[in-house]
Order: C-alpha cells, then structure tokens, then sequence
DNA sequence: CTGAATCCTATTTGATACTG
DNA sequence: CAGTATCAAATAGGATTCAG
C-alpha cells in the first residue's frame, strides 16, 4: 500500500496528539506490497540489485527500483554505485533502516503467534456464514 | 492495503522458513487504510458503529462495514448487537485483538520516534534531486 | 442506527520493450 | 547490470442510494 492517506483533518486530542498516534505514517511508508521484504532481505547485509531481485521472488524489476529509491529517499537505505562496465549498485540499510527492520520483525513476531488463531477464527466465521460471496 | 498479494511461491529458507518470515500475513490484514485506526480506537474500550464513524474521520459507512467485519471474521473483534428499534451494535476487541493494538503500539513508537529523521533525509534527497516529477 | 448494493474513480502494480 | 518509459490490469476506496 502506500494506499495514500486522505488528509485527514488533526484534532486535539490526548497526548497522542491526533487519533492514530502516527500509526498511518508508518504504514503509509512500509504498507506497500514490497518495502518490508526490501527491508528484510537488506537487514541480512548489503545486496546488489540483482541480489534483490532474486532474492525476493515476484517483485518486478520497476517496483524494485521504486522501492529502493523510496527507502533511499527517506534515509532508511543508501545506495553505493560503483561506474563499472556492466554498473555495478549495492544497497545497505542505514541505522534507522535497521532500526525499522527491528519493528517490524517484531510485528512478524505476533503474526507467527496469532497466524493459527486467526486462522481458526476465519473457519468459524466462514462456516458460520455461509452466504458468502 | 491489503495489496493483494501475488502468492508468493515459498522457498526453502532458514528458521524463518520463508523469507519475508510471516511479515506480508500481517501487512496484508493492517496494512490498508482504516484497520489499525479502527482497532486503535476499539484498544480504547467498547464502541458504537456510530461512536467509531465520528471517531475516525475521513472514513465512510461503506470502509468501516467492512472494516469492523473483516476484524470480527479475523477473530479481533467482536460484535454484539442489540434488537433494539433504531438499532445498536458495539464492537470490542478479543484478546487477540488487544494483543495486535500492543504490536502496532510499538510500531507507532517507532514512526514518532523516526518522523524526523525521515522528513530531513527526504528533504536532502529532494534537494539533491531536483529532477522530481 | 446499521448496513447492503451499485457505480465510479484513483492508485497501485505488472508486463513489456528500450537504454547507457 | 541497473534503470527508464509506456501501457494495461487489478484493486481499493469514495459517493450515493436504498433497506430493515
């Protein structure tokens, strides 16, 4: 996703200042369909483009430039070119790349805890609703 | 978001089994427009439909249905409602529910704490790279 | 009040071909 | 090899209207 954000108007509120507490923002960076496999794949160390692109399997070649060069322009990678014949690019997060990396593992964390739970949850509602469609 | 995600063949990996290590299952449940600001305001206590609509500006009658829906089927909320004349229906969250409000809690932290360093790397990278457009 | 149904648009992504 | 450009497909989300 990056699903973009209809403004939405800040009210006062409490110490989170607006209502979502900068969660959108987050996930407005990182929500995309590509961003955190980038992102983990490059917490493992520096990887080419072509690395990359194999290593994270079904991304295509212009979404990987897309978002190499996002997470380039907002300082969570940078991106080292070296002028040789073929070019040659290598990408490696920056502190607060990996800093992202971190949160993010931990989000997979309660995704691995609570895959089955959900999972069962969704049987229960699927049978339980029969007019789906 | 959810982004719908191409199914990714898996690869034999390490511990992580496949690569991205569950991160895509929970970004493609959280990762779309209204979710986590839905769940947000349900960590908060019991609410209304009506009381989550004005709660959360911006979004319509249509998102939040279907929103509060997918929670409900996903096992992180639960609905209850009243046959009362006009009527009432409360959403809370379940324990799993409240488990996914603490996770993305901490990614939140980490958006405050980044906010800053993200807007001043994009703006040296704009300023670097003023063939934008 | 809650929510279903329909229509419609903007955004995102994929496919493909091309370049230094 | 790394990246660009263009086009087409898919999807999510918004607006509106109707219903129990």
């Amino acid at each position: 996703m990056s699903v973009a954000h209809t403004q939405v108007t800040p009210q006062a509120g409490g110490p989170c200042g607006d209502d979502d507490c900068g969660i959108r923002e987050v996930l407005d960076r990182i929500g995309d369909k590509w961003t955190v496999l980038v992102v983990m794949e490059l917490s493992k160390g520096v990887r080419r483009f072509r690395e990359l692109h194999r290593a994270i399997p079904g991304i295509s070649q212009r979404m990987l430039t897309l978002t190499t060069r996002r997470l380039c322009r907002d300082g969570l990678a940078e991106r080292t070119a070296y002028p040789t014949i073929p070019p040659q690019v290598e990408y490696h997060l920056t502190p607060m790349g990996r800093s992202l990396a971190e949160a993010v593992r931990q989000l997979a964390d309660w995704s691995r805890e609570h895959k089955d739970g959900m999972q069962e949850a969704r049987a229960r509602w699927d049978a339980e609703h029969p007019d789906e469609g």
